[in-house]
RNA sequence: GCGGAUGUGGCGGAAUUGGCAGACGCGCUGGCUUCAGGUGCCAGUGGGGGUUAACCCCGUGGAGGUUCGAAUCCUCUCAUCCGCACCA
């Protein structure tokens, strides 16, 4: 049967529209010399799964469209683009499985998420596509990865300078100078013990471990040490810290952010080893509680451990730090419930007091974080408690509590044998021995971080290769840019060699290289980790083609900061500081001039599957959004996502409520098609709206762009909700009217609204039409009703007009019979009027 | 254990930030249109009571408090979710 001519028939007009906006290139970017105010929209662009979109993906991407839309009927140059983080694992495990290119696997599944992205209807600038696994983009990524290793952390200065600016120390030699260079390069190698997984057949950063096991697929990680690369992030611990309060970002991610790298102020103080010339440099929070240490702790790496072993303790102490070597992050943490150690016979001179006390060691100190060592002062701290508790060491209370605490006191109190400093209060106390400790030589105030370097190398075939060659004499050669992007060669196999050695080593005609001075060399085989595209894909977005340069400096000055970024909240602490991290050392070595990229930061929430639980495969309520395109459009799907609640939130999907939204285009289709004939309705006139129509219209311009500004979407669409309820009622519906709440619909459904808009007689394309302005005047409401209340309850409710005194509505609120009724032989204490609200009469 | 977020009808959620709780949508009930409806339209829909009318009482996880007035502020408490997990 021929369906009506007029129905509303979202697959033709979102082809029809998606194909226009394709041809004329309705979104492209303004160039960077264009006279509108600019503004960049960023997506976090996605990893190309073989599984495709799911129904998370189009939540950010419909908010950051309609965003986008909006913004360029207000007369913006909007920048949005959207792009591949191409690299990853999965395309390379089914290479070892199956041998297929991990480049091709990435191509054919960029094309789906391509399809399925273009089928929602997204306004994204197509010419500016990045992948980063496409060599042109590979480049650069190495390009910066050589700026790094060619730069180094100019302390005084605080920020990144070339390599060659190094002030170095006299008197060195050759070797020694290429040393003390390679030691100061923000890239560098290191040989330290690292979070290996054998089952990936490779090792992950801290981050990517969780609770033990890889942070992907869940496999058992050790510790083992290997030869790496590490990024020296650490050197930006104070500007990564300094830069999150100017940021728009939520206070939780914030932070998130902030606790990662936590910063802690204290001293470092030096013990002298009783018997040694040694000293244990320490690190403290709680210089103020020296007097109460009782013993020292080192961790069982500590390079001082074994020299002052005694030999009566040397074989338990040998067999400890073996143990403590093959233990697992998973054995560190969990069963770390108890605390275990070992004396090393030997002990150290508290430099207050002059007390021997005996120094043990323990993998409850890290050798990562301080220096390796502690003073351990079990009065006060819940850790050496513990182990004092259980080891029989002695505890001297050295704050007093303001209230009496049982066990361990860690609060703020009042100093206690404490020699001269008794009576002190604990955060003058740490004052004054900071202060005390530098005087004397003994130590010196610190600020030590959390954060630990980048470890930023891979053991694997999918990822940029290093631009670094071995030279056989032991020398470090850097490509120079000239020699980029240095691509990855083919292999036979993806398989990981299981030693450790990453694939790439494997292909022996692609690593041995003679380089011009006629010795030989190996190309590093160690590939990079995903997050160094992803760290400035925003980058070159403003300069996509570009093959002189990462971006043109013009463009990066006109486009940064990145004015919104939208993304999941997963990434809130490594992509997002990762990226910050690159950013600074292009904006210290002068490539880009915005201090930080992302200026207002949103995180939409999850969407659960309808039985309120995360979506997986495994409980098979996964929601395809081809599936939803197919039965009921794409400006269903996008009106959805937006309805579904705050943008922030996790909610669970519902079909029934797609059908609440379809149900709602289809209205506002009704409003204006014949379904019979296709031709606009003939209650459409060039009339002049009532006033309350008009008003109803501006009160929903100004509350969609509101909202929008607000990313209040939800209540957006139910306002639109409530004017099209409104409009379809009419008999006649001023042409004004439709058509401006088209206007402002079109962001959030654009394919319909194009076609009514077209049906409505324009040629030219609503995308760019300008946003329409409401009048605040015709905003207000002539009459409001207001409540009445007597004590709080709710007596009557009476009509006033909008500019009614405060004394009319006094009067009439008194006037209404219910309240005369209800304070009736009660005395009026109070009447409180509250203008357009509500009249409390306080009486008894 | 520490930190953060959230808690409102049968469901998703609104509430101008201290001022009429439940907007809007889903679902449900009844009616109209229709040969028919997984269509469209109209009406109703927090709970309890009530001569099923007027009206009354209760109600935003729970218990207190501040206030003329609290979903909103304060104290305590419970539940769920998400981070971090020996960082000296």
């Amino acid at each position: 049967m021929d369906e009506p001519k007029g129905i509303y028939n979202f697959n033709v007009i979102e082809k029809k529209w998606q194909g226009v906006w394709e041809s004329e290139k309705t979104f492209a970017a303004g160039s960077s010399d264009d006279s509108r105010p600019k503004y960049y929209i960023l997506d976090m662009f996605p990893y190309p799964s073989g599984a495709g979109l799911h129904v998370g993906h189009p939540e950010g991407y419909t908010a950051s469209d309609i965003l986008s839309r909006y913004k360029r009927m207000k007369g913006f140059n909007v920048l949005h683009p959207i792009g591949w983080d191409a690299f990853g694992l999965p395309a390379e495990q089914y290479a070892v499985q199956t041998g297929t290119h991990p480049a091709q696997t990435t191509q054919k599944n960029i094309d789906n998420m391509r399809r399925q992205i273009k089928s929602l209807g997204f306004s994204y600038d197509w010419d500016r596509q990045v992948d980063t696994t496409d060599p042109n983009y590979v480049k650069w990524t190495q390009w910066i990865f050589l700026k790094f290793y060619n730069s180094y952390f100019d302390e005084a200065a605080q920020k990144a300078k070339p390599i060659e600016e190094l002030p170095i120390p006299e008197g060195l030699s050759e070797v020694e100078k290429t040393e003390y260079i390679d030691n100061h390069r923000l890239a560098y190698e290191h040989e330290a013990p690292v979070n290996w997984c054998p089952e990936l057949g490779t090792v992950l950063a801290n981050e990517e471990v969780v609770g033990g096991v890889s942070e992907r697929g869940g496999h058992p990680v050790v510790r083992r040490p290997m030869r790496q690369w590490m990024l020296r992030i650490t050197k930006y611990c104070e500007r990564l810290l300094a830069g999150l309060d100017g940021l728009d970002w939520s206070s939780s991610i914030k932070k998130l952010q902030h606790d990662w790298i936590g910063k802690s102020i204290g001293a470092e103080v030096d013990f002298q080893i009783d018997g040694f010339d040694d000293k244990i440099r320490v690190f403290t929070t709680r210089p103020d509680t020296l007097f109460g240490a009782t013993y020292m702790v080192l961790a069982p790496e500590h390079p001082l451990v074994e020299k002052i072993t005694t030999d009566d303790n040397k074989a338990a102490v040998d067999a400890y730090v073996e143990a403590a070597s093959k233990k697992s992050d998973l054995d560190r943490t969990d069963l770390a419930k108890g605390k275990s150690g070992q004396f090393t016979g030997t002990c150290a001179v508290n430099p207050v007091n002059g007390d021997k006390i005996p120094i043990w060691i323990s993998d409850y100190v890290l050798i990562s974080y301080g220096t390796g060592a502690i003073m351990a002062v079990p009065a006060h701290d819940e850790r050496d408690y513990e182990f004092a508790t259980t080891f029989n060491l002695p505890i001297i209370e050295v704050v007093k509590p303001d209230e009496p605490v049982e066990g361990c006191f860690s609060g703020n109190g009042t100093a206690v044998n404490s020699g001269q400093f008794d009576g002190l209060r604990t955060p003058e106390f740490k004052e004054k021995i900071a202060d005390w400790l530098s005087e004397k030589g003994l130590g010196e105030k610190a600020v030590n971080f959390k954060l630990r370097d980048w470890l930023f190398s891979r053991q694997r075939y999918w990822g940029e290769p290093f631009p670094i060659i071995h030279a056989e004499d032991g020398r470090r050669i850097a490509l120079t840019e000239d020699d980029l992007p240095l691509r990855l060669p083919e292999v036979e196999d993806y398989k990981p060699t299981g030693t450790g050695e990453p694939p790439l080593a494997k292909v022996t005609e692609w690593v041995n290289v003679t380089l011009p001075d006629g010795t030989r060399g190996k190309r590093e085989t160690n590939t990079m980790p995903q997050w160094a595209g992803s760290c400035w894909y925003y980058l070159r977005y403003t300069d996509p083609t570009n093959n002189d340069k990462a971006f043109d400096p013009a463009n990066e000055k006109y486009w940064l900061p990145v004015d919104v970024y939208i993304g999941g909240a997963e990434h809130a602490v490594l992509h997002l500081l990762y990226s910050r991290f690159w950013h600074k050392l292009l904006y210290d070595l002068g490539y880009v001039q915005a201090p930080e990229p992302f200026t207002k930061l949103i995180n939409q929430g999850m969407i659960l599957g309808e039985d309120n639980q995360k979506m997986s495969k495994s409980r098979g309520n996964v929601v395809n959004p081809d599936d939803v395109v197919h039965d009921f459009g794409a400006d269903s799907l996008r009106l959805y996502e937006m309805f579904m609640g705050p943008l922030e939130a996790s909610k669970p999907w519902n079909m029934s409520g797609v059908e609440g939204v379809y149900r709602f285009l289809g209205k506002v289709w009704r409003a204006v098609i014949d379904a019979d004939t296709g031709a606009v309705v003939p209650a459409i006139q060039d009339a002049e709206p009532s006033e309350e129509t008009l008003r109803l219209l501006h009160q929903t311009i100004k509350k969609v762009g509101g909202d929008v500004e607000g990313f209040a979407f939800n209540t957006a669409i139910s306002q639109m909700m409530i004017c099209i309820n409104h409009i379809g009622k009419l008999k006649v519906r001023p042409r004004s009217v439709v058509e401006q709440f088209i206007q402002i619909v079109s962001p959030f459904a654009p394919h319909i609204c194009e076609e009514l808009w077209e049906k409505l007689g324009h040629t030219e394309r609503l995308a760019y039409h300008p946003w329409p302005k409401f009048d605040p005047e015709l905003v207000k409401e002539k009459e409001i009703e207001l409540a009445v209340q007597v004590l709080g309850k709710i007596k009557d409710r009476i009509v006033v007009a909008a500019d009614a005194s405060e004394e009319a509505i006094k009067e009439a609120a008194l006037a209404s019979e219910k309240v005369q009724a209800a304070i009736e032989g009660k005395t009026i204490r109070k009447v409180i009027v509250i203008k357009s609200r509500l009249v409390n009469i306080v009486a008894n």
